[in-house]
RNA sequence: GGGCGAAUAGCUCAGCUGGUUCAGAGCGCCUGCCUUACACGCAGGAUGUCGGGGGUUCGAAUCCCUCUUCGCCCACCA
């Protein structure tokens, strides 16, 4: 072998290392070959990103994933990309610009791309780069883009495609749009957020001036742009007002009054002033009854030249200040109420979203949404937690247009070209770029606009593949599997992909999605930069390394909960997962290093090279430990319940195979005793099995070890050695039985020690009674065990003892007793055994009554009462010994 | 406003089909140990009205109702 082990695990010096290795081996890419697939598509995080614990989180997720199912054998892929994150990405290269004082108006449209361009290619590697740090076994051969040339064709054949089926249209819409980025945004972009607002009444006066009506608003600027004063056609208050005129306060306009059913009489007045310009029901309210619009802002929401001099060119909110003081002024402020409700926020700067009137390109949802909902119907598509297909299958059932146009620069431009000649005014979609109309050969121009960048990820199931082409990795990859993300974008992406997946692959492109939680802080606050709340994964990996950082968000996951981190402790949060790859190291270590001596041909299994009746007890019981955990971390993983896994492994590696089955082998190893070479054997296969099952959550330490193990070919991974199987043969339920008994004991005398305060160097001598039935043989088995582990000068076994001593009784009914001596003392021992007697008797007492119950009797399982009655028994059996040692040592007086 | 989830040890959380994994794990805490793999360790310990109340059941942390608190999703009552 090569040099020795250090004690200590250094994952610095190990890790990227290894990573390189894992590429150089090309174990991570998809090879086309083999019988099973496993394909998952990773989110792709945006282009700008730095690497934060959510994508930490949702990584380790998919690696553990992907690492599964490749050692299964499958043919994996996870195809990693970038995202060019229009708004995100714009954003950031125009406060880049800001500093030098310049907009990218200063540059225009073509430099400024040109400059976030080169801006993509110096920065967008890094987050990739930075998933490496974490061990991520994608297949970055594959790597895409979402502005890649090829997923840009995919882009534009969909669009051409929804636009010839009429699935796209162009129309004059309310839309949400953010004045600060200075674009439209999808519903879902527009983020709702509970506000404590106000609600201001304000009189209007009637025209003939006889009166006035109050209406509720909670956005009073916008009276500006009113137009109507709206009541529902029944109220009693209103109906002979409909059709009369309002004298709009602080302008010279006359509005009317007009009849809606879509007023709530209850709310408010039940009068509404009406702005169709600036939100939604009003907008509806216009078109109903043909009012006008005026739209009384500019594109960065202040006041424009269609409203009175005196308020042109105030941001929307001093504008509300100054018409709320006008009509104080006036006289017709009645009143203000607080009110909560709710407003959108823009999801990439948080500022607040103004409901606007503009041109913009919509999908028609309705016909895609119906199959993506009749998949999670029929049972096709699954969600896990399963509650979240419920959000899922309600979003659909509501679905509403997708409004896709950006007024950005960044995107994918939208492929409309539209025909000057006025008497042509053809609108042309193309799947190749047009200067003349296709239909008179005019003139044509093409759209400003580009597509929301979701408009390119939900087709990544099948563009990153190649798509439109046919090629042979969309033959081999689509449909994939699992998705696995975070449940904010289940909307914005998951839901559109499995649309898409429908409508032009005519197969839903994975059939389960797995949505994990949010990593949040100790005061359950989501992380985040603004907060500063967040912890940086490549520092964690940096202190702890990346399994240690894995195994805390894989033991601190269970399905459908939040991951609750504290950035202010990073060693209390990260502690068990470094402390676990040292002891799984130093484990190795005492292993690997023991491997010398007599031994045997040591493959990865023990039966090819033991007989079984070679087996030791120590060795049964861990070969049968190993196979229950590789049946139970199995079934965990593909349940995914990786905490559970995680949890399976560790203790069996930690407590098994570490605390006992080591310490129990270490004289065989030593060759004080014999049964070294089936020691050795057994070890090694036990901790390689360990390691198989371990490698998913913590791949580096797992192979670094595995490599060393004997009889590794050159070049061979873990990463890609076959999956353990249960197997029968190692079922011993009476070797686990005797060992544990055997657990038990040495137990029971480390209790009697430490409660005496015997010191470590001291031996004691113990009797074991009452071994005539089951335990006596176990007992015989592993007597040199037993002595070394609970420090014993000597271990009498007695069918009955006269001795007295201090006694633990074993579950099975024997008693080991440490005689009264130097190290024990009668007072001390009554108090102990009365304690242990008074719980027994309690005990007991319950079970009687239990028992004593007819109900219960007659109407559970007879199992259950047989079981109940065996406990009864078994306690008072060890009540008894208890009871015996009492009278012996003279404590009932 | 509608829908959904969660509440278990000081902290973070498991506990799936009601009964032998039933009151658990890790971290933290206490006691003793540098025992030739590991002090990032070993051995031994302490700690709970399973959020409150009611119900179903022979039996409830687990099922039902209700209250409290905290989350999440959806929503054009201005």
């Amino acid at each position: 072998m090569t040099q020795p082990l250090a004690p200590q695990y250094d994952p610095g010096n190990i890790e990227a290392e290894l990573y390189r290795w894992w590429q150089d081996q090309r174990i991570f890419e998809a090879t086309g070959q083999g019988q099973a697939r496993f394909v998952i598509m990773m989110p792709p995080p945006n282009v700008t990103a730095n690497l934060h614990m959510g994508h930490g989180l949702n990584n380790t997720i998919q690696d553990v994933l992907v690492r599964f199912e490749r050692m299964r054998g499958k043919d994996t892929l996870w195809l990693p990309g970038t995202d060019h994150a229009g708004i995100a990405t714009q954003n950031v290269v125009e406060r880049l610009l800001a500093k030098e004082g310049k907009t990218r108006f200063d540059l225009g449209r073509e430099a400024f791309v040109a400059l976030v361009w080169d801006y993509v290619r110096k920065t967008g590697a890094t987050i990739l780069e930075q998933l490496k740090a974490i061990g991520a076994s994608c297949d970055w051969s594959r790597t895409y883009f979402t502005l890649d040339e090829d997923l840009s064709r995919a882009v534009r054949e969909v669009f051409v495609q929804l636009y010839d089926k009429g699935l796209i249209y162009r129309g004059h819409y309310l839309i949400n749009w953010c004045p600060r980025c200075l674009t439209a945004l999808s519903n879902e972009e527009a983020e709702k957020e509970e506000v404590d607002g106000h609600l201001w009444y304000l009189r209007y006066p009637l025209a003939d001036g006889s009166g006035h009506v109050t209406v509720a608003t909670t956005r009073p600027e916008t009276m500006l742009g009113d137009t109507a004063v709206a009541v529902h056609p029944h109220d009693e208050r209103y109906t002979g007002l409909i059709g009369r005129m309002i004298d709009l306060p602080l302008t010279d306009r006359q509005i009317p009054i007009v009849g809606d059913g879509g007023i709530d009489p209850a709310f408010g007045t039940g009068a509404v002033k009406v702005t169709p310009a600036h939100d939604p029901l009003d907008f509806e309210i216009g078109r109903r009854h043909k009012l006008e619009s005026i739209d009384i802002f500019t594109p960065d929401a202040h006041i424009s030249e269609t409203a009175p001099v005196a308020y042109q060119g105030l941001d929307r909110f001093e504008a509300r200040r100054r018409v709320v003081q006008a009509f104080k002024e006036l006289g017709l402020l009645e009143k203000i109420e607080t009110h909560r409700h709710a407003v959108g926020h823009c999801y990439r700067c948080e500022t607040v979203v103004e409901p606007r009137l503009s041109d913009q390109w919509f999908v028609r949802m309705e016909p895609l949404a119906r199959p993506a909902l009749a998949a999670y119907r029929t049972g096709k598509l699954r969600f896990i937690p399963e509650r979240r297909g419920d959000e899922y299958a309600q979003w659909m059932e509501n679905i509403r247009d997708w409004c896709i146009s950006r007024q950005l620069w960044w995107g994918h431009r939208i492929p409309v070209w539209y025909c000057e000649n006025a008497s042509c005014a053809h609108v042309a979609a193309s799947r190749t770029d047009l200067t003349t109309c296709p239909r008179c050969g005019g003139p044509a121009h093409r759209d400003e606009d580009v597509l929301d960048t979701w408009f390119s990820s939900w087709l990544v199931p099948f563009s990153s593949l190649g798509w439109p082409e046919e090629t042979a990795d969309l033959r081999t990859y689509y449909p994939g599997n699992t998705l696995v993300t975070a449940p904010e974008i289940l909307f914005f992406w998951v839901a559109r992909m499995v649309m898409s997946g429908l409508e032009f692959m005519g197969e839903i492109p994975f059939d389960t999605v797995y949505l994990h939680g949010t990593v949040r802080d100790t005061e359950h606050r989501k992380m985040s930069k603004s907060l500063g709340n967040g912890i940086d994964p490549l520092e964690v990996i940096r202190l702890y390394g990346a399994d240690a950082l894995r195994y805390t968000v894989v033991a601190g996951t269970a399905v459908g909960t939040d991951l609750i981190l504290d950035p202010a402790d990073l060693e209390n949060s990260f502690a068990a997962g470094r402390n676990f790859a040292n002891k799984l190291w130093n484990a190795g270590r005492f292993i690997l290093g023991n491997l010398d001596g007599p031994t045997r041909p040591l493959a990865g299994k023990y039966a090819e090279v033991v007989r079984k009746d070679e087996l030791a007890l120590a060795d049964r019981w861990i070969i049968a430990r190993c196979d229950s955990t590789v049946a139970a971390a199995t079934e965990a993983y593909e349940r995914y319940r990786f905490n559970d896994a995680a949890s399976a492994v560790y203790h069996f590696i930690w407590s098994d195979l570490a605390d006992w089955y080591i310490e129990q082998i270490k004289p065989r190893l030593y060759g004080d005793v014999p049964g070294g070479d089936v020691a050795r054997a057994v070890a090694a296969a036990t901790f390689d099995t360990a390691l198989r099952l371990l490698h998913p959550i913590m791949p580096f330490v797992t192979e670094s070890l595995w490599k060393r193990l004997p009889a590794r070919a050159q070049g061979e991974s873990i990463s890609k050695a076959p999956w353990p199987r249960p197997d029968r043969r190692a079922d011993d339920p009476a070797a686990l039985a005797d060992f544990g008994l055997v657990q038990e004991l040495v137990g029971g005398i480390r209790s009697i020690r430490a409660d005496y305060g015997i010191q470590p160097g001291q031996s004691i001598r113990a009797v074991v009674s009452g071994v005539g039935r089951v335990a006596g043989p176990a007992f015989e088995a592993e007597r040199s065990t037993i002595m070394r582990l609970a420090r014993l000068s000597a271990l009498e076994m007695v069918e009955a003892s006269s001795e007295t001593g201090a006694t633990v009784v074993l579950s099975d009914g024997t008693a080991v007793l440490v005689p009264l001596g130097e190290a024990i003392d009668l007072d001390k021992e009554c108090e102990r055994l009365r304690g242990e007697y008074a719980r027994f008797q309690q005990l007991i007492a319950g079970q009687i009554g239990k028992l004593a119950n007819q109900q219960f009797v007659s109407r559970a399982p007879a199992d259950v009462v047989e079981r109940e009655r065996r406990k009864l028994t078994d306690w008072q059996e060890q009540a008894d010994v208890l009871r015996s040692k009492l009278e012996r040592l003279g404590c009932l007086q």
